[in-house]
RNA sequence: GCGGCUGUGGUGAAAUUGGUAGACACGCAGCGUUCAGGUCGCUGUGCUCGCAAGGGCGUGGGGGUUCGAGUCCCUUCAGCCGCACCA
């Protein structure tokens, strides 16, 4: 037994540091750009470089810089690592970049707090996220780093939108929108979770403001559609769908003869139109108050449309609170019936969605059935069971299934939900009052903020000719120093006078800066298209390097991106190919959502709670393999864990033990007289062993098969990492076998263990053979080795197993009918039974069925 | 309420197409090594009856299909996540 012990620190340190000298895991941009200024390897023989191979590109979601790094950034940056040296080994050129999304709030309200500015707290993060992601072992190319507070960056992200303002995608409106009190500053929808703001929890306000927008809503169909064209996860999927929210239906006019005006609407249900009892209108309809003017009930009305724009949006919109509204004294003509049905404003109908009115059919539908209660409306039923069966008489009838029919429907009477409903719109269509319409609960991007920390928006604003977009040769506007970041309601930037004067690109008279910056989610759009071709100094990219590269083949991060930045790159990247700019319609092919991991008391990690577990003490101490090795063991890597010390030490035991072997075969090949770190041979299989050494040889080549599947399948390293455990658990069953079974068995663990312990398996793989494992290609099953002369048949009766014997592979039905029946634990369960019938799976079991 | 997902030992979990339930790890128990151990190695470990050999029961509950069900179907319960007056 040796004296030497596994010796993570010196191990890891010597690995990073020839990765990092030999520019490891730079790759160049192939034949579209030679050179470019790009540090490449030395070339090797020309012959392998023509050699075309697929691009791999392998991306995990950029981490935004503060403070340190924690456990969740290890596990993310853990997992891709895997599939990217995973690709490379299979033959793939593999882009495998990282940046920095560097602006944001975190960063401004800490300068509130103390004073140093976001920059310089910014980029001392960032400086600990790199040595961090070195100490990790983490294959990245840094020669396309990025972050995206530097002018090289945010220059490109002003000119694209400045490319959207062109084609009208970006535009400033004045609008409802959702204000911060908090953090002084307006908020996407997507970042109003149930009424707060996502980021410190305050209640939002509506404030009617003029903001920069981006029509993501021009895309909402392709957005919907296009996901059935990507791997990504169903639920991920759902809640895109979800949260885009088609509805197919019809819109239907609505006529108000006394005072001459058409009210749009939609509906979902233009089948039930003949039940339409009351018409609704949203409290912050424009036209409520006009309707109401010179009615009895206009005092009541306004008394509830000012109730209403001071209740919070929280309590609006909770789904139990009973329905309230008023009469707003005027009536509309239901376009089939022609009768007059009275008009209401209630605070259930949303001014956001539709046209912010609503046919009422209380029969049919829910919330019009407890109004229609509430204030004693007539409920007229137009839906039928088509059996004739009676309806509930205490809630809505709500089906568009082919057993119902239409009734009290005129000429429509008699038909399915779905044929009226085509029926209804074709006739809308001939009359003129309607049509078949589809809308989307997806809202426009807001997109300025009033805060300093962010992307400045490219515009400036003169007397003479308005808004005007900065020239590009101009770009990019810098963002400014100030002495105040202070939010007041306005953009600290508006306090740099010198700054926000400035002349007007047109005429050349004063005009003055955009004082609003951008949501970093604008900056975090489209950094993946930069990194393909990240020192481009003339353009945001270069098309055909694009070509080369995108779409990502692998991404991989956190659920809670599900909807923001997966839909705004999307969104970018399909508005973009529209330019002509890119050539693909999706960003991320395939999406891979790791599982959060919990303090050790199975909680999110939390300051408040004391459970957090920090990488860098775990690393110093076990070292990066180990923690990797452990993260991925922890279970499913899609699903959530919790830390486990202990299960963290086991980890450590295997790469140990494996490290040990590596050493005793160092050991015996020296008595041997033959040093194998100067053997430069590729790893052979030994020929023709037997005993021990053919069942180390068998586990080998059941190992790679094992781990091979989870990189093509599912990514359940635990299950891969298990499989190099039961190799290794082998290797120390087996001490005699012969020493080149030995070798080729510990060095094939090393092999398939290097993705996720990267410096251990080339540590060990290099013990053994002299090479380096990266460049090895990786090891494919030897399938004659997969297979074993006998196999253990399971003998059944009755579907229970009774008894196992040993049969030879490849053995006939008959053969292994004969084998089962003559078991004794079969005999004893059969005796003297009739034997019904015998089911044979060859290479497996025989079921004998008895009565 | 609607939509999605998940229920397997003390714990994390595994189980190609329906074909040996519990691989691997943690924990626990025992043995050995060690001056010592938060070390290393080995053995055992689903529950239950039994000294043992050997039975019986077991994948949230109930039912079904099948020679055979963790896996497929119906039903029910529990938990997690998302959406939530979206017409």
């Amino acid at each position: 037994m040796s004296e030497q012990r596994y010796d993570p620190r010196e191990i890891e340190a010597r690995w990073q540091a020839v990765w990092a000298d030999e520019h490891t895991w730079e790759v160049s941009n192939g034949s579209q750009k030679e050179g470019g200024g790009m540090r490449s390897r030395p070339p090797t023989t020309t012959t392998t470089m023509r050699t075309p191979r697929d691009k791999a590109y392998v991306l995990e979601m950029l981490p935004y810089p503060s403070g340190e790094p924690h456990i969740g950034h290890l596990k993310n940056y853990t997992i891709g690592d895997a599939i990217a040296h995973f690709k490379r080994r299979t033959g793939h050129r593999v882009l495998h970049p990282m940046g920095f999304d560097a602006f944001g709030l975190p960063a401004e309200n800490n300068a509130i707090k103390t004073g140093v500015h976001p920059r310089a707290a910014t980029d001392e993060s960032i400086e600990q996220f790199q040595r961090a992601f070195r100490s990790w072992g983490i294959s990245i190319d840094w020669s396309r780093e990025l972050a995206t507070h530097e002018p090289e960056y945010y220059r490109w992200t002003q000119w694209i939108v400045l490319q959207l303002y062109k084609r009208g995608l970006a535009y400033r409106k004045e609008s409802a929108v959702n204000w911060c009190p908090h953090d002084q500053t307006v908020l996407a929808n997507e970042q109003v979770i149930d009424g707060r703001c996502e980021r410190c929890g305050h209640e939002v306000e509506l404030r009617q403001l003029e903001q920069w927008f981006l029509r993501i809503t021009d895309y909402a169909d392709r957005l919907h559609d296009d996901l059935d064209t990507i791997d990504w996860p169903e639920y991920v999927k759902t809640m895109q769908r979800n949260w885009i929210g088609r509805s197919v239906g019809a819109e239907v006019t609505f006529h108000c003869a006394e005072l001459r005006i058409d009210y749009p609407v939609f509906t979902t249900r233009p089948d039930t139109l003949f039940g339409a009892t009351f018409f609704v209108m949203a409290p912050e309809h424009p036209d409520v108050l006009r309707l109401a003017a010179g009615t009895p009930g206009e005092q009541a009305v306004h008394r509830y449309v000012n109730h209403t724009l001071t209740e919070s949006a929280e309590d609006r919109s909770s789904t139990d609170k009973p329905k309230t509204g008023v009469f707003l004294g005027r009536t509309v003509t239901n376009p089939v019936t022609a009768e007059e049905i009275p008009m209401y404003v209630a605070d259930y109908v949303l001014m956001e969605y539709g046209t912010g009115a609503i046919m009422a059919v209380p029969a049919h539908d829910e919330r019009d059935f407890a109004f229609a209660r509430a204030y004693d409306l007539p409920i007229r039923q137009v839906v039928a069971p088509k059996d004739g069966s009676p309806i509930p008489a205490d809630e809505a009838y709500v089906t568009k299934d082919d057993d119902a029919v239409l009734v009290n429907s005129g000429e429509f009477d008699g038909l399915t939900p779905k044929e009226g409903l085509e029926r209804i719109i074709a006739w809308l269509d001939r009359e003129g009052i309607g049509h078949a319409s589809v809308n989307f609960r997806l809202r426009d991007w807001l997109v300025s903020r009033q805060r300093y920390w962010g992307c400045p928006i490219p515009i400036v604003y003169c007397d003479d000719h308005g808004m005007v977009p900065v020239p590009e040769d101009q770009l990019p506007v810098r963002l400014p120093d100030v002495e105040d970041y202070q939010p007041k309601g306005r953009s600290p930037l508006a306090t740099a006078e010198d700054w926000v004067n400035t002349t007007c690109p047109e005429c050349g008279g004063p005009a003055r800066r955009e004082t609003d910056t951008m949501d970093t989610f604008v900056d975090s759009s489209w950094y993946f298209l930069r990194y393909c071709d990240a020192r481009n100094d003339d353009a945001a990219w270069d098309p055909a390097v694009l070509r080369e590269w995108m779409g990502v083949d692998q991404y991989i991060g956190g659920v809670e991106h599900a909807i923001l930045h997966l839909l705004y790159a999307r969104f970018f990247v399909k508005a973009l190919a529209d330019m002509g700019l890119l050539d693909v319609q999706e960003p991320f092919d395939a999406l891979f959502t790791q599982g959060m991991i919990l303090g050790p008391d199975g909680h999110k990690m939390s300051k408040s709670r004391g459970n957090v577990i920090s990488p860098s003490p775990l690393i110093e101490h076990f070292g990066a393999d180990t923690v990797r090795t452990y993260i991925l063991n922890m279970g499913p890597p899609d699903q959530d864990a919790a830390w486990n010390d202990n299960a963290l030490a086991g980890a450590h035991r295997l790469l140990s033990r494996l490290w040990t072997l590596a050493d005793e075969i160092a050991a015996d090949a020296g008595r041997a007289g033959s040093n194998p770190s100067t053997d430069s041979e590729s790893l052979q299989q030994p020929v023709d062993p037997a005993g021990d050494a053919l069942a180390l040889v068998r586990k080998a080549n059941w190992a790679i098969d094992r781990v091979t599947s989870e990189f093509v399948g599912r990514f359940g390293f635990h299950n891969s990492i298990a499989a190099v455990t039961e190799l290794v658990n082998d290797l120390y069953r087996y001490p005699e076998a012969e020493f080149e079974a030995r070798k080729f068995a510990v060095a094939t663990a090393a092999s398939l263990i290097f993705p996720f312990a990267p410096h251990l398996g080339a540590e060990v793989f290099e013990s053994l053979t002299g090479r380096r494992v990266w460049e090895e290609p990786w090891p494919a099953a030897d399938a004659a080795m997969l297979v074993a002369e006998t196999f253990e048949l399971v003998c059944q009766v009755n579907g229970k197993v009774r008894d196992r014997v040993r049969a030879p592979s490849g053995a006939g039905r008959d053969e292994l009918e004969k084998l089962a029946l003559a078991a004794p634990g079969v005999m004893q369960h059969v005796d003297g039974q009739d034997v019904i019938k015998v089911v044979v799976v060859p290479e497996k079991l025989v079921n004998v069925v008895v009565r």
